[in-house]
DNA sequence: GATCAATATGTGCGCAGCGCACATATTTGG
DNA sequence: CCAAATATGTGCGCTGCGCACATATTGATC
């Protein structure tokens, strides 16, 4: 029989695997680790983003988001433009960037579906149900959900299903 | 309708949130990041290990891996002592390095059950039923499976479900 | 048994990624 | 109009890691 802490010990094997390869191909796409490739997905969500607001979604310090930006734009990936706000940058992908940010998206779902396509249709419809309601019954606030979604492919989560506002306070 | 790779991005997603609770909980337990959390409960594994040995695990470089362990060392987590073969270096937990051990593997199975008991006690079992038999049909080398369960808990994962010895060739 | 390759470890050096403390500029609120 | 809040940039240092090189021990070959 499976007790409930050899499940949780399961999935954190799976959970370490998984980003194993994600990271890796990462590192292979943009040539750069950390949160640099989760700020590259990020920043294309919206462009325009704010240094601050990519900051609280990849959970770093201030400077520290500031010096990955530097590496970003001196990768020619992204552009610092004037923002609304005098104080803001708004933070914008190249052409060049965008097609990392392309490449990198692809380059993680072909990591998962590598390790995923060992199970059935039936199998993977029903382990992709119980994940979604493992996410939907989550309490996470506005930015969890940002933080959560760091490194999502949007053009393939059409529905996320990360509940949108709940009783957890922002930050 | 979920498409195969909606459920690869929802998993991608799960595994990066893991992921984030469990480092985040190590660090705090620790004091370091990286693979030093790893190196630890690996080492805890067999004692006696030797350098070598750790590095193909956590996949690091031999220099990396030799700083990590003079990390250990000037923790008082880890003993050098010699190995029975004169070039070997024999690791050793010392009484220290075996509770945070025992902390880690603890902060690591709380910060996934947080996550998962959302789920009803059926859900959870038909979860773990299928991350059981996804990792089953993984074709791993015998270095794989040390490098994917090495944060397992091995006082809670009886019988892993890695296959034990594919085709697939070790280095 | 001497010699050379293989194995295992340690070290000098540098880089990437990040945080702390501080400085600066802009906006907002009283 | 001025102080607090907001947003960004910088000097400095630390941690984690890899590359290239050095050293020590073992095993293989003659």
């Amino acid at each position: 029989m499976e007790t409930e802490t050899g499940i949780a010990n399961l999935l954190a094997a799976l959970s370490l695997a998984v980003m194993d390869r994600i990271e890796h191909g990462a590192r292979e796409v943009v040539g750069r680790g950390g949160e640099t490739p989760a700020a590259l997905i990020v920043l294309g969500y919206g462009q325009g983003m704010t240094n601050d607001m990519l900051r609280r979604i990849l959970g770093l310090s201030h400077s520290g988001t500031v010096r990955l930006v530097d590496r970003l734009v001196s990768d020619q990936l992204v552009e610092r433009r004037p923002g609304k706000d005098g104080r803001e940058v708004a933070l914008h992908l190249t052409a060049r960037g965008t097609a990392s940010r392309k490449e990198l998206l692809a380059s993680r779902i072909s990591a998962v579906t590598s390790l995923l396509d060992v199970l059935s249709p039936t199998e993977t419809k029903r382990l992709g149900a119980l994940i979604r309601e493992l996410l939907a019954r989550q309490d996470t606030s506005e930015m969890d959900r940002f933080t959560i979604c760091r490194m999502c492919d949007d053009t393939v989560c059409t529905n996320c299903p990360l509940p949108t506002s709940k009783k957890k306070r922002d930050r």
